[in-house]
DNA sequence: ACTATAGGCAAGTCGTCACTTGCCTATCAA
DNA sequence: TTGATAGGCAAGTGACGACTTGCCTATAGT
Protein backbone atom coordinates (compact mmCIF):
# COMPACT_ATOMS: atom_id res chain seq x y z
CA UNK A 1 0.00 0.00 0.00
CA UNK A 2 2.42 2.82 0.96
CA UNK A 3 4.64 1.31 -1.93
CA UNK A 4 2.44 2.94 -4.70
CA UNK A 5 2.16 6.08 -2.97
CA UNK A 6 5.95 5.81 -2.41
CA UNK A 7 6.32 4.66 -6.26
CA UNK A 8 4.04 7.39 -7.07
CA UNK A 9 6.10 10.52 -5.02
CA UNK A 10 9.08 11.12 -7.33
CA UNK A 11 7.96 13.20 -10.72
CA UNK A 12 9.91 11.39 -12.99
CA UNK A 13 8.34 7.75 -12.48
CA UNK A 14 4.69 10.03 -12.47
CA UNK A 15 6.20 10.88 -15.84
CA UNK A 16 6.93 6.97 -16.88
CA UNK A 17 3.55 6.12 -16.25
CA UNK A 18 2.57 8.92 -18.13
CA UNK A 19 4.17 8.02 -20.93
CA UNK A 20 3.00 4.01 -20.67
CA UNK A 21 -0.55 5.54 -20.26
CA UNK A 22 -0.14 6.77 -23.63
CA UNK A 23 1.53 4.45 -25.37
CA UNK A 24 1.88 0.66 -23.77
CA UNK A 25 4.40 -2.06 -23.81
CA UNK A 26 7.58 0.48 -24.39
CA UNK A 27 10.91 -0.95 -24.06
CA UNK A 28 13.07 0.61 -21.58
CA UNK A 29 14.94 2.62 -24.66
CA UNK A 30 11.94 3.38 -25.76
CA UNK A 31 10.85 5.21 -23.13
CA UNK A 32 14.22 6.81 -22.59
CA UNK A 33 14.14 8.67 -25.51
CA UNK A 34 10.38 9.91 -25.14
CA UNK A 35 11.14 11.04 -22.15
CA UNK A 36 14.01 13.04 -23.02
CA UNK A 37 12.49 14.28 -26.69
CA UNK A 38 8.89 15.43 -25.02
CA UNK A 39 9.21 16.02 -21.56
CA UNK A 40 13.07 17.17 -21.35
CA UNK A 41 13.97 14.51 -19.21
CA UNK A 42 17.94 14.47 -19.17
CA UNK A 43 18.29 10.87 -16.90
CA UNK A 44 20.25 8.18 -17.84
CA UNK A 45 19.32 4.68 -19.13
CA UNK A 46 20.40 3.21 -15.34
CA UNK A 47 18.54 5.89 -13.58
CA UNK A 48 14.85 4.93 -15.75
CA UNK A 49 15.85 1.37 -15.53
CA UNK A 50 15.78 1.66 -11.35
CA UNK A 51 12.90 3.85 -11.56
CA UNK A 52 11.06 0.88 -13.30
CA UNK A 53 12.38 -1.79 -10.96
CA UNK A 54 10.54 0.72 -8.34
CA UNK A 55 7.14 1.01 -10.07
CA UNK A 56 7.19 -2.62 -11.00
CA UNK A 57 7.89 -3.59 -7.28
CA UNK A 58 4.63 -1.36 -6.46
CA UNK A 59 2.69 -3.13 -9.08
CA UNK A 60 1.97 0.04 -11.09
CA UNK A 61 3.75 -2.18 -14.18
CA UNK A 62 4.35 -5.65 -15.21
CA UNK A 63 6.88 -6.63 -17.82
CA UNK A 64 7.11 -9.04 -20.55
CA UNK A 65 10.21 -10.69 -22.29
CA UNK A 66 10.90 -10.90 -25.56
CA UNK A 67 14.10 -11.77 -26.82
CA UNK A 68 16.45 -9.21 -25.96
CA UNK A 69 13.53 -6.69 -25.70
CA UNK A 70 11.37 -6.27 -22.45
CA UNK A 71 8.18 -4.58 -22.79
CA UNK A 72 6.39 -2.88 -19.71
CA UNK A 73 3.24 -2.57 -19.39
CA UNK A 74 1.10 -0.21 -17.10
CA UNK A 75 -1.07 -2.17 -14.54
CA UNK A 76 -3.87 0.47 -13.10
CA UNK A 77 -5.45 -1.46 -10.87
CA UNK A 78 -3.53 -0.53 -7.45
CA UNK A 79 -4.43 3.04 -8.80
CA UNK A 80 -8.04 1.85 -8.57
CA UNK A 81 -8.01 0.25 -5.15
CA UNK A 82 -5.90 2.88 -4.00
CA UNK A 83 -8.51 5.76 -4.70
CA UNK A 84 -11.15 3.31 -3.12
CA UNK A 85 -9.71 3.57 0.24
CA UNK A 86 -9.23 7.22 0.26
CA UNK A 87 -12.35 8.41 -1.30
CA UNK A 88 -15.12 6.38 -0.07
CA UNK A 89 -14.00 6.17 3.65
CA UNK A 90 -10.59 7.30 4.88
CA UNK A 91 -10.22 4.68 7.78
CA UNK A 92 -9.30 0.99 6.40
CA UNK A 93 -6.27 -0.67 7.73
CA UNK A 94 -2.34 0.09 6.68
CA UNK A 95 -1.57 -3.32 5.25
CA UNK B 1 0.86 17.64 -7.48
CA UNK B 2 3.89 16.02 -5.69
CA UNK B 3 4.00 17.17 -2.74
CA UNK B 4 0.35 15.43 -1.88
CA UNK B 5 1.88 11.72 -2.88
CA UNK B 6 5.11 12.75 -0.80
CA UNK B 7 2.75 13.37 1.97
CA UNK B 8 1.07 10.49 1.40
CA UNK B 9 4.34 8.24 0.72
CA UNK B 10 4.95 7.92 5.03
CA UNK B 11 2.51 5.28 6.64
CA UNK B 12 2.23 7.69 10.00
CA UNK B 13 1.08 10.64 8.33
CA UNK B 14 -1.86 8.27 6.55
CA UNK B 15 -2.26 7.40 10.08
CA UNK B 16 -3.13 11.03 11.07
CA UNK B 17 -5.32 11.33 8.06
CA UNK B 18 -7.16 8.30 9.24
CA UNK B 19 -7.16 9.51 12.70
CA UNK B 20 -8.33 13.07 11.64
CA UNK B 21 -11.01 11.20 8.99
CA UNK B 22 -12.40 9.25 12.04
CA UNK B 23 -12.68 12.62 14.59
CA UNK B 24 -12.18 15.74 12.88
CA UNK B 25 -10.61 19.11 14.40
CA UNK B 26 -8.08 17.46 16.93
CA UNK B 27 -5.49 19.48 18.54
CA UNK B 28 -1.65 18.04 18.60
CA UNK B 29 -1.83 16.12 21.79
CA UNK B 30 -5.03 14.96 20.89
CA UNK B 31 -3.61 13.54 18.04
CA UNK B 32 -0.41 12.10 19.29
CA UNK B 33 -2.49 10.27 22.58
CA UNK B 34 -4.68 8.70 20.24
CA UNK B 35 -2.00 7.31 17.54
CA UNK B 36 -0.02 5.69 20.40
CA UNK B 37 -3.19 4.31 22.05
CA UNK B 38 -4.91 3.14 19.17
CA UNK B 39 -2.47 2.62 16.60
CA UNK B 40 0.60 1.79 19.05
CA UNK B 41 2.92 4.51 17.76
CA UNK B 42 5.90 5.81 19.59
CA UNK B 43 6.63 9.03 17.77
CA UNK B 44 7.38 12.47 19.62
CA UNK B 45 5.05 14.88 19.70
CA UNK B 46 7.98 16.91 17.54
CA UNK B 47 7.90 14.30 14.87
CA UNK B 48 3.78 14.86 14.93
CA UNK B 49 4.55 18.35 14.70
CA UNK B 50 6.33 17.80 11.75
CA UNK B 51 4.07 15.53 9.67
CA UNK B 52 1.19 18.25 10.40
CA UNK B 53 3.45 20.61 8.68
CA UNK B 54 3.51 18.35 5.89
CA UNK B 55 0.32 17.35 5.53
CA UNK B 56 -0.90 21.10 5.49
CA UNK B 57 2.07 22.20 2.94
CA UNK B 58 0.34 19.34 0.58
CA UNK B 59 -3.35 21.19 1.38
CA UNK B 60 -4.68 17.87 2.97
CA UNK B 61 -5.77 19.30 6.27
CA UNK B 62 -5.56 23.23 7.61
CA UNK B 63 -5.67 24.60 10.72
CA UNK B 64 -7.35 26.76 13.10
CA UNK B 65 -6.42 28.39 16.28
CA UNK B 66 -7.80 29.29 19.26
CA UNK B 67 -6.08 30.48 22.40
CA UNK B 68 -3.52 28.44 23.19
CA UNK B 69 -5.25 25.05 20.90
CA UNK B 70 -4.76 24.78 17.35
CA UNK B 71 -7.27 22.47 15.79
CA UNK B 72 -6.51 20.21 12.77
CA UNK B 73 -9.24 19.56 10.20
CA UNK B 74 -8.78 17.44 7.07
CA UNK B 75 -9.39 18.90 4.03
CA UNK B 76 -10.07 16.44 1.07
CA UNK B 77 -10.16 17.97 -1.82
CA UNK B 78 -6.88 17.25 -2.72
CA UNK B 79 -7.62 13.62 -2.48
CA UNK B 80 -10.34 13.87 -5.14
CA UNK B 81 -8.40 15.85 -7.64
CA UNK B 82 -6.15 13.00 -7.39
CA UNK B 83 -8.12 10.68 -7.82
CA UNK B 84 -9.65 12.50 -10.95
CA UNK B 85 -5.95 12.47 -12.63
CA UNK B 86 -5.06 8.75 -12.55
CA UNK B 87 -8.15 7.19 -12.71
CA UNK B 88 -10.15 9.14 -15.85
CA UNK B 89 -7.33 9.42 -18.17
CA UNK B 90 -3.57 9.36 -16.91
CA UNK B 91 -1.56 11.70 -19.24
CA UNK B 92 -2.11 15.36 -17.54
CA UNK B 93 0.54 17.72 -17.29
CA UNK B 94 2.88 17.72 -13.67
CA UNK B 95 2.14 21.10 -12.22
C1' DA C 1 2.88 36.13 40.27
C1' DC C 2 3.73 31.37 39.46
C1' DT C 3 3.26 27.04 37.34
C1' DA C 4 1.54 23.88 34.08
C1' DT C 5 -0.05 23.24 29.49
C1' DA C 6 -0.04 23.59 24.23
C1' DG C 7 2.92 24.45 20.88
C1' DG C 8 7.11 26.43 18.12
C1' DC C 9 12.11 26.80 16.51
C1' DA C 10 16.54 25.17 15.18
C1' DA C 11 20.52 22.27 15.00
C1' DG C 12 22.08 17.70 14.55
C1' DT C 13 21.90 12.46 13.55
C1' DC C 14 20.94 8.55 10.73
C1' DG C 15 18.93 6.18 7.12
C1' DT C 16 16.89 6.05 2.59
C1' DC C 17 16.55 7.66 -2.14
C1' DA C 18 17.86 9.26 -6.79
C1' DC C 19 21.48 9.06 -9.64
C1' DT C 20 26.07 8.01 -11.47
C1' DT C 21 30.00 5.10 -12.90
C1' DG C 22 32.00 1.06 -14.59
C1' DC C 23 31.69 -3.31 -16.14
C1' DC C 24 29.26 -7.49 -17.57
C1' DT C 25 25.61 -10.63 -20.12
C1' DA C 26 22.63 -11.79 -23.90
C1' DT C 27 20.47 -11.34 -28.28
C1' DC C 28 20.52 -10.20 -33.16
C1' DA C 29 22.48 -8.55 -37.72
C1' DA C 30 26.39 -8.44 -41.04
C1' DT D 1 32.41 -14.53 -35.70
C1' DT D 2 32.47 -9.90 -34.95
C1' DG D 3 30.27 -5.90 -33.64
C1' DA D 4 26.31 -3.44 -32.29
C1' DT D 5 22.14 -3.29 -29.60
C1' DA D 6 19.11 -4.01 -25.30
C1' DG D 7 19.56 -4.60 -20.79
C1' DG D 8 21.53 -6.02 -15.96
C1' DC D 9 24.49 -5.75 -11.58
C1' DA D 10 26.77 -3.52 -7.94
C1' DA D 11 29.43 -0.11 -5.46
C1' DG D 12 29.69 4.70 -4.50
C1' DT D 13 28.09 9.70 -3.92
C1' DG D 14 25.12 13.51 -2.59
C1' DA D 15 20.94 15.12 -1.01
C1' DC D 16 16.72 14.81 1.25
C1' DG D 17 13.57 12.91 4.76
C1' DA D 18 12.17 11.23 9.51
C1' DC D 19 13.26 11.80 13.97
C1' DT D 20 15.58 13.50 18.20
C1' DT D 21 17.30 16.92 21.55
C1' DG D 22 17.25 21.15 23.82
C1' DC D 23 15.42 25.40 24.55
C1' DC D 24 12.00 29.07 23.95
C1' DT D 25 7.06 31.48 23.58
C1' DA D 26 2.36 32.03 24.82
C1' DT D 27 -1.97 30.97 26.90
C1' DA D 28 -4.59 29.38 30.91
C1' DG D 29 -5.47 27.95 35.67
C1' DT D 30 -4.75 28.82 40.85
Amino acid sequence: MGDIFKALADPTRRKILDELAERDGQTLFEICTRLTMKHGLTSSRQAISQHMDVLEEAGLIHTRREGRYKFHHLDPEPLRRLADRWLTKLKEKDP
